[in-house]
RNA sequence: GCGGCCAUAGUCUAGUGGUCAGGACAGGGGCUUCCCAAGCCUCUAGCCCGGGUUCGAAUCCCGGUGGCCGCACCA
């Protein structure tokens, strides 16, 4: 186990589920200092998209009915098909085999995938044949109330519960685009084989955004500002290229100004949460590689002892999502744009002589006076209902010249989404900040977390564990946390050894009450990452550490107060 | 899912078919101590689970679970 790892266990921020049963590969739990701080880390993201963007935070059912994954395509596309080789017991990805040793390609059903193995006689590597092909679908399946009479699936995603709302949605937000959606949430997978700690979670945290746009107005109001952000990139043809947002939109490398914009933003919340800036880049995903509903997809992707590993997807995922539960819960999805100006159209309207085709089509005439309404006159009359082919000869209708005035159209939203795999970056977060450096010729582990990151904010340290520095400490204690900073006291060992304990987990500030304290009400506050410390007043102490411990800080920390070491 | 390697306190590890399973670090209590893992005393805590072989298993065998690596998988 790394170094890191072994901290991580033994100071309570992450550890393997179930332990005391044995574990279960692929679940995690966030233990007292963990979970503090992922909830730090989904507080900055919220400060990034809810507070700063305007977006605004739902919060749907982790199970979703089955008609929503239906609709999205996960219960038919989230699968795998399986064979197994009967002799030597190699699984693989049935079609993926295949196409790769038969030369064809071939729908990733069982049926298809049987018919193939049969056609080509396609056999194992060792020469075994393969067993029946088995569907895995990666969701966990379950049954809704009792008698299994409903399907539910655990959501693969958070996205689906912000699509599905889209009704509800676009009333909140007054009709207009656009409009960003966010969740913070569990989502699941029943991943095949959940490797490398908390980077493949069966069940894993997300923080979606869905920011729904006109698909002709993929400009980005806010671009101007981030336009010359730098940006590590690497194409869809697998070049590493450095440009600006700017840049790369200009260019045509980044689709459009939406998502450039996320991207932009997205490195600003990464950056600012501790991941570090030179191991972080933003990667296209190549055309065979992107999922089945989007267009445009960049990964950001952080280096770490994995190597390269996904943190963040930001897709174009189009009117894909809409337009599926349109079909299939055939309910309106789309929003009414109007136009600046009305535009007027002259056209021939169809005006059906109901006397005539009232007796003559009884009660089919409703739906086809509904088909006449849109319907172009090119001569001859001839409609479709319901699979019947009806052609009104000339005396059933009059034609009139009329001009409309059509106001606006109806359209299904684009979808820009950005994906935030919540514990691959925590994760990212603590090895970028881990560091085994030197104080004074001793070896120490730091975590050099952000202030608003670190699970603890500030270490209250009595100098000597005397009864009389330790009621003072109490009482500082006190004050930090009722005034909402997260302080703990700490008075056993060395002064010393107790900085050390509070370097380990990513404190940013110590304080220390020594005997000047009992003379003149001030404190020492030590910086984690140089050691150094002021000494401030006590009753500047809650105004100081805030500042120090804010995303923007106004004043250094030198500037709070005189450097004593 | 397959194959290889592995599994001893919170963590890292020593160890043998047969006394109380040893150490280091971490942790608790105490002494000492006026700023960076000092020292001293003391305490807590362990052989992954199930079955088998054996007079006797933490040790050998089988199965399971978990971990690491490789293959496969990762919409």
């Amino acid at each position: 186990m790394s170094d890191l790892m072994e901290m991580l266990k033994r100071r309570g921020f992450l550890w393997s589920s179930f332990e005391i049963y044995g574990g279960s590969a692929g679940f995690f739990d966030y233990g007292p200092l963990g979970a503090m701080m992922k909830r730090n880390l989904e507080e900055l993201w919220r400060y990034y998209f809810v507070i700063k963007e305007g977006m605004y935070e739902i919060d749907s059912p982790t199970i979703g009915l089955e008609d929503v994954f239906v609709a999205s395509g996960h219960v038919k596309e989230f699968v795998d098909v399986l064979i197994e080789c009967s002799k030597c017991g190699a699984v693989y990805r049935a079609d993926h085999y295949i196409e790769e040793r038969a030369k064809i390609s071939v729908d990733p059903v069982p049926e298809e995938i049987q018919k193939a193995l049969n056609e080509h006689a396609v056999t194992c590597e060792c020469g075994g044949t393969f067993s029946h092909p088995v569907e895995f679908n990666l969701m966990f399946k379950t049954a809704i109330g009792p008698g299994s009479r409903k399907t539910g699936y655990l959501r693969p995603e958070t996205a689906q519960g912000m699509f599905v709302n889209f009704p509800r949605l676009l009333k909140f937000f007054r009709n207009k685009l656009p409009f960003g959606v966010v969740q913070i949430g569990r989502a699941y997978r029943n991943e095949i084989s959940p490797r490398q700690g908390v980077i493949r979670l069966r069940e894993f945290n997300q923080a979606e955004a869905e920011v729904f746009v006109h698909p002709a107005e993929k400009k980005h109001p806010g671009f101007d500002s981030i336009r010359d952000e730098k940006l590590l990139l690497v194409t869809k043809f697998d070049e590493e290229i450095t440009l600006t947002a700017g840049e790369a939109v200009e260019k045509g490398i980044i689709a459009h100004e939406m998502l450039g914009y996320f991207i932009v933003l997205t490195k600003q919340f990464l950056v600012n949460a501790g991941v570090d800036e030179e191991r972080l880049r933003f990667r296209q995903h190549r055309d065979d590689e992107r999922a089945h509903y989007a267009t445009d997809c960049w990964d950001a992707e952080a280096k770490t002892s994995y190597g390269w590993i996904e943190i963040v997807g930001i897709a174009d995922r189009t009117d894909y999502d809409l337009k599926k539960h349109m079909e299939h819960s055939q309910k309106d999805l789309t929003i009414f744009i109007q136009y600046e100006k009305p535009m007027k159209v002259r056209r021939k309207k169809i005006i059906p002589k109901m006397n005539i085709i009232g007796p003559q089509f009884k009660d089919k005439v409703r739906e086809i006076v509904k088909a006449l309404e849109n319907y172009e006159f090119n001569g001859k009359v001839s409609i479709n209902i319901g699979g019947e082919k009806i052609t009104l000869s000339e005396d059933m209708y009059e034609i009139k010249e009329v001009e409309e005035e059509i106001t606006g159209e109806r359209i299904i939203p684009h979808v820009i989404e950005p994906s935030f795999g919540i514990d691959r970056i925590f994760y990212t977060i603590l090895e970028h900040s881990f560091d085994e450096d030197e104080v004074d010729g001793e070896k120490r582990n730091v975590l050099h977390l952000p202030g608003y990151v670190a699970p603890i904010q500030v270490g209250v340290l009595p100098l000597l564990s005397k009864k009389e520095l330790m009621d003072v400490a109490k009482d500082i204690n006190t004050n930090l946390r009722i005034n909402g900073i997260l302080a703990e006291i700490d008075e056993s060992g060395s002064i010393g050894r107790r900085y050390r304990r509070f370097d380990e987990i990513g404190t940013p500030f110590c304080v220390t009450v020594d005997y000047d304290t009992l003379r003149n009400n001030t404190v020492t506050i030590r910086e984690r990452d140089t050691t150094r410390q002021i000494r401030v007043p006590v009753d500047d102490l809650v105004v100081d550490l805030k500042e120090l411990l804010s995303l923007k800080p106004e004043k250094a920390f030198e500037e709070l107060g005189e450097i004593v070491r």
